[in-house]
Formats: structure tokens, C-alpha cells, sequence
DNA sequence: GGCTTAGCTTGACACAGCTCAACGCGGCTC
DNA sequence: GAGCCGCGTTGAGCTGTGTCAAGCTAAGCC
């Protein structure tokens, strides 16, 4: 087997976007990324609890797409909802809009995280999803998952259990955007980007951001300007060092501190 | 048959609680509540899309609790996660406490919906669930549920389609909590409210809220003083007259109409 | 190189909604 | 009845954050 290729996907979403993309080439790469078992992210991903050949049949119905290009949509709110989508490389963002009017950021996907969990038991998808950068995705169609999971609970388990995180995750961002001050929600943010890449693998104390300002102030339900002066004032304070989209944790601690201080408001 | 004991229940949480305590003590009724056929929440409820024998077969697995008061828990967070509950009759709230500081009530739930659906796949529940008024439930034990959809495809749709709807009520709530004003927030709570008594077949106009002033606030981010304020103003402005929990709505056309209103912030 | 553009930062100001504080009202206990 | 308590209302002032406006930076492109 030699290398595993699915790692030189899962770290190209934080390098240059063109290795992913040279890497796209070859039909054996190909191959080998789809493969569940070969997945560096399948500890994190939909299979956890697979034996073995209960994960050939599970690779047997994901569909691997063409990478996306940033910008690029993974599907469209009111399309026919079709399929969950794990993220093998790269980010994503889900926006909602309700009635004709501005869109709203509603979650940020990474690596091994599922999108499109919401649209099940529905005709259409309730929002859109939008790569931004270079991602690359697994195509699970839902009609046969669901049919596979009737003989696998772990794996019928493991879906439920998706939802339901999805569900808590929601939860602690409704806490957040009405709890919390922008100082406590940039924090936020930070320390859970951080948690999450140290999760996969990654430094938790240097990483690249995929999205704009404008993406972050949209998620925490405050202006660009705000986030970019208190990115300002978190730098001047010594928690972290943000250069454009470079950011570097200098004091997690610190910033976990400012994240849960209670009664502030 | 008679009288249908569960209209009865239903309508008992919009009357005096006296009626629902008396209610309890016949077996026959109590029997008969339990019956999902007879149940008059059915086609709103869990079992939707199902036949009657298969339905015949979820009432075997659905437990009846005594009545909850006021203030009584239904589950705690924290506690091992056993079962979904619909409500019958009553309503309950849900709150989160996330590092020992203060609750965020994060949802209400009337007759019909399902609490606890953050909980499946984890160890335990991940809020507490109250009991605004006297109310009673239906307990679905999980691993039950469970295991009788795996051989009925209809109730573990309509189990997914309850999840993606939670999910996407969170969305919106999100979208409500970053984007709107404290006129904007209420008008929609007000609506909503209609909107999900209107569908069990109460008016959509005039109704008793279950919960405080502190809860609505608290649901919507604001401080009880501005729900307050806020309700007092759309009183003089004739959308909805107010007494205590006494609620009122004389103008829901406007009311949507504030609820909407684009780009006001 | 210079131009353009998107994204980001900084400053000045306004205001929505929070906080603090006082008060009113109904129900409860003694 | 008196006192108490939970809940709701109302007022006055303060402040965090949005808005508007201007300028900056880096990347892409000719």
C-alpha cells in the first residue's frame, strides 16, 4: 500500500490548494480514496464502529466527487435532497436564506464532518453549502445508507449519533449568540477551530483560516468591523497572533478563560 | 368508545389543571390515552405515516408517566439518556447549563413534539427538560424504538424527519438570535406561537403562554425588561392585547409583517 | 510598473437594548 | 388584615456594538 494518500488529502485543505488539486491526477489515488479503511479520517467519520466488512459495504455506496473549487456549491437550498456529505479535505459553509432576504452562516464543516444531516426526512435541502477553498467530498446517497443501515446498527447508531451532535452543536451556538459578548464569542470561535483541528490531528495553536472576516462576523452574528477590532485588541492583549488568515495561539488558556467568563453581560 | 379521554388531555393544558388531575385516576382512561389510534395528536406526532397494526405496535413499547406538575422535571442534563418523550397535554422548556453558569432555555415544547431527540446517541441527556404547567408525556424508550424501526421504514423516517426538523427550528432560532431586533424576535415568537396552535386545531388568536416573561427572554436573548417594554408597545400599536399570560392577537397580518421585515439592523 | 478589486482595519458617532432601581399587583401564609 | 414573595411594569442612564465613512493592504492582471 505504502503511503496513505487520504492524508495528503486531509493536509492539503491547509496548504497550498494546488497540491490538492495535482494530487487529483491519478486514477489509483482515486481509488484508494474512497476506500474507508485506507481514510485517515475514519476514527471521526461515519464508520467508527465498522467491522471491517461491514466498511466494504459501506465504501461500495459512497460516490467520490470531482474536488470543488472555492466558491463552488456542494448543493443548493430547495435542491432534492439526495445525500449526506462527509468532508475529506478542505471546508465548507452551510448558509440559509429565509424569505428572499440576506444569507445567514449557519455551520462550518471540516474534515471527517458531515453536511446535509438537516435535509434528511426532507424533499430539499434547507440550505447551501459552499466550499471555501479547495474540498474534496464523499457522496453518501441517503436512500442507500438508510438501507444499509437497517442491517447495521452500529452504523444506524453512529448517524443518529451525528444528528444529535449536530443538534448539541446548535444548542451552544443558540447559547452563544445570545449569552455572549463579541469578545466571548471571537474566543469561542478560536478555542473551538482549535479543539477541532487538534482533534484531526493538526496543531491547535497554528492554523490557516478558509474564511473571510465577513464569514466569521455573519456565524457569530456580529459586524466585520467588530470582529476585526477585536482580533485587534485579542493580538495587542497577547492571546493570539493573526497575520491576514494566519492565526497562532499564543495563550489558549487565556483565550478558553475569555471564552467562558460568566455574567459579563 | 365515546368521548375521546385524549381531546380531553389535550385541551386540558389551556384549561384550569384541576381538569388534568382528575382526569388521571380512572384506569380506563389511562388506558386508553396510551392508545395511539385513539390518541387525537396522532396525525401530528411520531407515528404519522403508520398502519394500524404497526401502529398497534408502538403503543406496546409507549410507556405513560403520571402527570408532571409545574416545575417538575422530566430529565435532567447530565442523566443517562433512555427515552424520547411527546407531549401529550401541558408544555415543557428546555434549558442547557454549560460550565456551571447560568441556563439558556433553548426550547419550548407543545403537545405533540418530541424532547429529548438531542439525547439519542449519547450517553445522556445534554439538557434538562421542566414542566411549565401540569403536563403529561408519552415515553418512548429508545433502544424499543429503535429496534421496531428497524422493521417499520415509515417510523424510522418520521424519527429522521423529527431530528431534521429540530435541526432546521435551530437554524432558524440561530438566524433569530444574530440577525433580528428585540421587535423582530418577539413578533416571531408571537407568530410561531400562532402558527403551532393553529396546526393542533386551537385558535391562532387567543391563548395562554405557559411560561414567564424571564423565559421568553431568556429564549430570545433579551432582557425581561425589554420583552416587557416591547409587549407593551405592540399593545398600544394594536397587534396583540395582553393581560398577564393572557395573549390576544388583533393584528396577525401585521405581526408577520414585523416578524420579517428585512435589513432593519 | 500601475491599476483594480476584494478583503481588512481604523475612527467617529448613534442607538438598541442592558442594567439598576423603584414600584405595582396578585396570591400565599400566618 | 399584614407581610411576603414571585412576577411584571416602568423609568433613567449607560454601554457595547452596529453603521457609516475613509483608508489600507495584498493579490491579480494588464
Amino acid at each position: 500500500m505504502g503511503d496513505n494518500p487520504s492524508i495528503l488529502w486531509l493536509e492539503s485543505s491547509f496548504m497550498e490548494d494546488s497540491m490538492a488539486d495535482t494530487a487529483t491526477g491519478s486514477p489509483r489515488t482515486l481509488l484508494n480514496e474512497t476506500r474507508c479503511q485506507t481514510c485517515s479520517l475514519s476514527s471521526l467519520c461515519l464508520p467508527l464502529a465498522l467491522e471491517l466488512q461491514d466498511m466494504d459495504q459501506l465504501d461500495a455506496i459512497i460516490r467520490r466527487r470531482a474536488p470543488l473549487k472555492k466558491g463552488d456549491s456542494l448543493f443548493r437550498q430547495g435542491t432534492p435532497f439526495t445525500s449526506v456529505f462527509a468532508v475529506r479535505s478542505g471546508s465548507l459553509k452551510q448558509m440559509t436564506t429565509e424569505g428572499g432576504g440576506e444569507e445567514q452562516l449557519t455551520n462550518f464543516y471540516l474534515p471527517s464532518e458531515l453536511a446535509g444531516l438537516d435535509g434528511i426526512g426532507e424533499a430539499s435541502y434547507p440550505g447551501t453549502v459552499v466550499a471555501l477553498e479547495t474540498t474534496t467530498v464523499c457522496e453518501i446517497p441517503f436512500d442507500r445508507l438508510e438501507a444499509l443501515s437497517e442491517t447495521l446498527p452500529e452504523l444506524r447508531g453512529q448517524l443518529y449519533r451525528s444528528m444529535s451532535k449536530e443538534m448539541r452543536d446548535d444548542r451552544r451556538m443558540m447559547r452563544l449568540l445570545s449569552r455572549k459578548t463579541a469578545d466571548q464569542r471571537l474566543a469561542t470561535f478560536f478555542t473551538n477551530l482549535s479543539d477541532r483541528f487538534r482533534r484531526r490531528g493538526y496543531s491547535p495553536f497554528s492554523f490557516r483560516l478558509s474564511m473571510s472576516r465577513a464569514d466569521i462576523g455573519n456565524y457569530l452574528g456580529l459586524a466585520v468591523e467588530t470582529v476585526s477590532r477585536i482580533l485587534g485588541r485579542f493580538q495587542t492583549q497577547g492571546l493570539v497572533a493573526v497575520s491576514g488568515r494566519e492565526v497562532n495561539i499564543l495563550d489558549l488558556e487565556a483565550l478558553i478563560e475569555v471564552a467562558e467568563q460568566e455574567g459579563c453581560r
